[in-house]
DNA sequence: AATCCAATCAACCGCCTAGTA
DNA sequence: TTACTAGGCGGTTGATTGGAT
């Protein structure tokens, strides 16, 4: 469903992931953080641009990420906020946890805006609309097992049915992704989460791991960047392979493995 | 069994905005 | 004020899938 790889004039790699940069992504976001993602497919030994990397980190592999069905609940959010605020999808994405502005505006074109006129307004003069909704009612008794009848869409029930979203999350792209996307924000978190964005990566790490975790990089990652960021200050992201001395002598538990490919 | 076609969604592209020198 | 850079956003593309014929 995606691209095959290829690469471009320039030597740059376009196309889809493999599980191989997926994992050499990963990891140095992981431990680094994304201070400057055009440099950083360099430092992470990525044939990709940038962009392509923040990309596939945000929509893919980034912690927390729902795959899956929506709940009723979050459509009739995406209805909401869309026909308040329009194709503002990162704005949409803010008030659904999990979810990407890349993947509802998806599910929008693909589920929802079918719907839009029909919810709104019966008699719309809009022939494609009509087509499209015409369509769904025919194409819903081709419901795929995981998802559940399009007429249940079409109710678009208002009561607050508690859905528990983490019975909608079937998959993540990697084990070790995998593991967070299960975890739910506390109403605490959710009401933080606005103010928290630039340190996402970090924040989703060290929002539940602080117990149960005993992997390196998680207690490296629960710590707490703001510590190592204070410590070396801005330059830290523009110096990402600070020799390993200058962590072993005050972070000596932070040993990187000389196999690490980030490892210089 | 083979072919067609609509649906899906990961990924790309171009533009805009904010920050900085 | 201007130019440049990086990040982010929204629109679009295209490979894959699966149901219909």
């Amino acid at each position: 469903m995606v691209r095959a790889p290829y690469f471009d004039a320039n030597g740059i790699k376009k196309g889809a992931w493999s599980e191989e940069e997926d994992k050499k992504l990963t990891a140095y976001v992981e431990r680094y953080g994304h201070p400057n993602w055009r440099q950083l497919p360099r430092l992470a030994g990525l044939l990709r641009c940038g962009k392509s990397c923040r990309l596939r980190w945000m929509n893919y592999l980034r912690p927390n990420l729902k795959r899956g069905n929506y709940s009723q609940k979050e459509e009739q959010l995406i209805m909401d906020l869309h026909k308040q605020h329009g194709n503002k999808w990162s704005l949409i994405a803010e008030n659904l946890p999990g979810r990407t502005d890349n993947e509802i505006k998806n599910y929008w074109h693909s589920h929802l805006k079918k719907f839009q006129n029909c919810n709104v307004n019966n008699t719309s003069s809009d022939d494609d609309d009509d087509d499209d909704l015409n369509k769904s009612k025919s194409s819903s008794q081709n419901t795929k097992e995981h998802e559940r009848p399009k007429s249940e869409v079409l109710t678009f029930t208002t009561d607050d049915d508690n859905d528990d979203d983490s019975h909608h999350i079937l998959e993540s792209s990697l084990s070790n992704v995998t593991t967070e996307s299960s975890y739910s924000y506390t109403e605490e978190e959710e009401d933080n989460k606005g103010n928290n964005n630039n340190n996402n990566a970090w924040l989703c790490f060290s929002s539940g791991h602080e117990e149960e975790s005993n992997r390196e990089e998680d207690r490296f990652a629960s710590w707490g960047a703001t510590t190592l960021f204070d410590e070396f200050g801005s330059s830290f992201w523009t110096e990402p392979f600070i020799s390993d001395d200058a962590f072993s002598q005050d972070y000596n538990y932070i040993l990187y493995d000389r196999e690490d490919p980030f490892f210089i």
